[in-house]
DNA sequence: CCAACTTCTGCAAACGTTTTAAAAACGTGC
DNA sequence: GCACGTTTTTAAAACGTTTGCAGAAGTTGG
């Protein structure tokens, strides 16, 4: 409802004197259809403003025009810069479609995957986009076993799996990062992690953990740090434990832009100065990384435009045009600000 | 539909040997079915994973189980922190309720309000969320006169039309700024404000303006500068001239936060010290407000919690429990951080 | 054992579209 | 004026549910 004294198809067709058949096809635009009747129908649609109603069409169509997004359950503290960025970019995608997004959220004790297997088995939504993939991700073996349409964000650590996924380059960056700073002249390095199962945090690790391999220099020291994503508290407790041990690293290489903002407020508080004393590199490069002060070097991940990006192939897969997985593997940029410098004494 | 062989509630009934009004009552709970049927039902639903087909459903009950909310059309430069943060606010409130949020956009040539009435008349929604306000909202007009469900954040300027709003009170917040500066000796004043015709833009400007006929100073001065909402150029050049002015205000009220960081940013470029040359104050308490150094001092509006509190008052409305307008006017709290001060020379 | 309940189940219509297959209208040429 | 092909229109089925109403079991009392 609503919609109580509604305008359908067959008011409409009443109003006109002709069948209801006639008047769908008309405004299908359907060639079979005599021009004149065509005119006469659209304009009648027109002036009387019918709009027809979605879920009678979906129900024959099949198709619900939606295109779904599952908001991760995640701490009701604190704001997930990446998710804002997410979601602003599938509509900025999904509008050039003249498709909406469905955002649906899972309640309290329910899993992430049963609101993914009820949006896709009711028909709610054409396909979905699923962001941060886990280590062996069950909304994907879901989904490619259901056989429905579907991209990713992130992919999974082994390429055996035939699925459409766009990926930011997160080894690269992180071997990059660790360039940068080695030729400062830091030697001992500590990454900073948290401890879920998402690839994205194995891929960088590894980018890392291959790039110091190379330098092959026995010098060099890297201490693995896990903080948990969303407790401020026990964070805070990490990180501080990190910068107050006895031989601190100089350079800190976090996962993500978010936790290496906390390690520059946790420096700050402790009276060490960045770049100084401590060099801080990011990624992601989210909104806030050029406010704080020294700026935040970091990796831009692209959130955004990756998200318009990942909505144009899933609509691409959908309408068929492309058969075989699509994939696009983007190139972070290093984004130089003033939160890195030469190794103290070097 | 992606969604061939899917498992109807006739297929369901022929598994079971008993019709599709049983099975469809059974699943529903409905006394009048024998409890050993209903058992029976809902552990051979369990097992085959059978889902309703959403369309079908919605067809005969008229309702979506949608909540929609028009993104509005912005640039594609700027992150808009606003829309993030209460999107994400909208679906935590929603989740408790079962119901999911519809994002439709507008593509482009298409006005906002063309695509809400679209989502409306095609029922594609059962309730609609309005955000920003402007000066005769087209939205709430349409929305009033079709006596469809809605809850808006911010409210119109005249307390004459019925319907439900959520709003913080921004011409108090003004006045407050105001006060604050006045006491640490500030008189030469500037609002930094855009041109459009938002309803919340006038409360504050006149909160603002209130608070100084109410000091009745004659010392006082209160320069006026419009500055492009989106154009990072045109505003950037607007900022400047207002501190390059001759007689530069020495406190500067923005209408909301980034406006206030891109003040911020441009009297780093001209070597001005905020807070010592310069005070500035915010309005929305946006996460980036947080990292700027010093930390804006700015009012918290409670984007997120308000969106969650939108969502429950518009839940309650179209359950039908709240038959007249709701109304909230929260109170925004001023968050001192750092970028307020002492006159230069007081 | 039958009537009169009560409890349970099923048929069929309805929701508003799209679409298949068939019928009606229209010309055209003879 | 009739047959024929073409163009245009329509009746009816289908999509997967929910629900009013009626009918079939079960149960109880006489």
């Amino acid at each position: 409802m609503g919609n109580d004294g509604a305008l359908t198809l067959k008011k409409l067709a009443e109003e006109l004197g002709i069948s209801v058949a006639t008047v769908s096809r008309a405004l299908a635009g359907h060639e079979q259809i005599a021009k004149k009747t065509r005119a006469k129908v659209a304009e009648a649609a027109q002036k009387l403003g019918y709009v027809p109603n979605a879920a009678a069409r979906q129900l024959v169509s099949g198709r619900s025009g939606f295109v779904s997004f599952i908001l991760p359950i995640r701490d009701t503290q604190l704001v997930d810069s990446y998710l804002g960025e997410f979601i602003t970019g599938l509509g900025e995608g999904l509008v050039d479609h003249g498709v909406d997004l469905l955002l649906a959220t899972a309640q309290q004790g329910q899993s992430e995957l049963s609101v993914l297997k009820h949006v896709v088995e009711s028909g709610r939504a054409d396909g979905v986009v699923v962001p941060r993939l886990e280590i062996a991700d069950q909304r994907v073996a879901y989904l490619l076993e259901r056989r429905f349409p579907f991209v990713t964000h992130g992919r999974l650590l082994d390429g055996q799996a035939d699925y459409s996924w766009l990926d930011a380059d997160g080894e690269l960056a992180f071997g990059e990062a660790f360039e940068l700073l080695y030729r400062l002249g830091h030697r001992h390095f500590a990454l900073l992690t948290v401890s879920e199962l998402l690839t994205f945090r194995f891929r960088r690790e590894r980018g890392l953990a291959q790039a110091v391999a190379r330098r092959g220099d026995p010098d060099v020291r890297l201490d693995i740090v896990s903080a948990p994503r969303f407790d401020r508290q026990a964070r805070s407790r990490a990180i501080g434990g990190m910068l107050n041990a006895e031989a601190r690293p100089t350079a800190i290489i976090a996962l993500f832009d978010e936790l290496a903002i906390s390690v520059m407020e946790e420096a700050e508080g402790l009276g060490l100065t960045v770049p100084t004393d401590l060099s801080v590199v990011g990624y992601d490069n989210i909104v806030a990384a050029d406010y704080t002060r020294p700026g935040l070097t970091t990796f831009d991940a692209q959130v955004r435009s990756s998200a318009a990006k990942i909505a144009h192939m899933l609509m691409r897969q959908m309408s068929g045009e492309a058969r075989a997985a699509q994939t696009d593997l983007i190139q972070p940029e290093l984004k130089l600000r003033g939160s890195h410098g030469p190794a103290p004494g070097a």
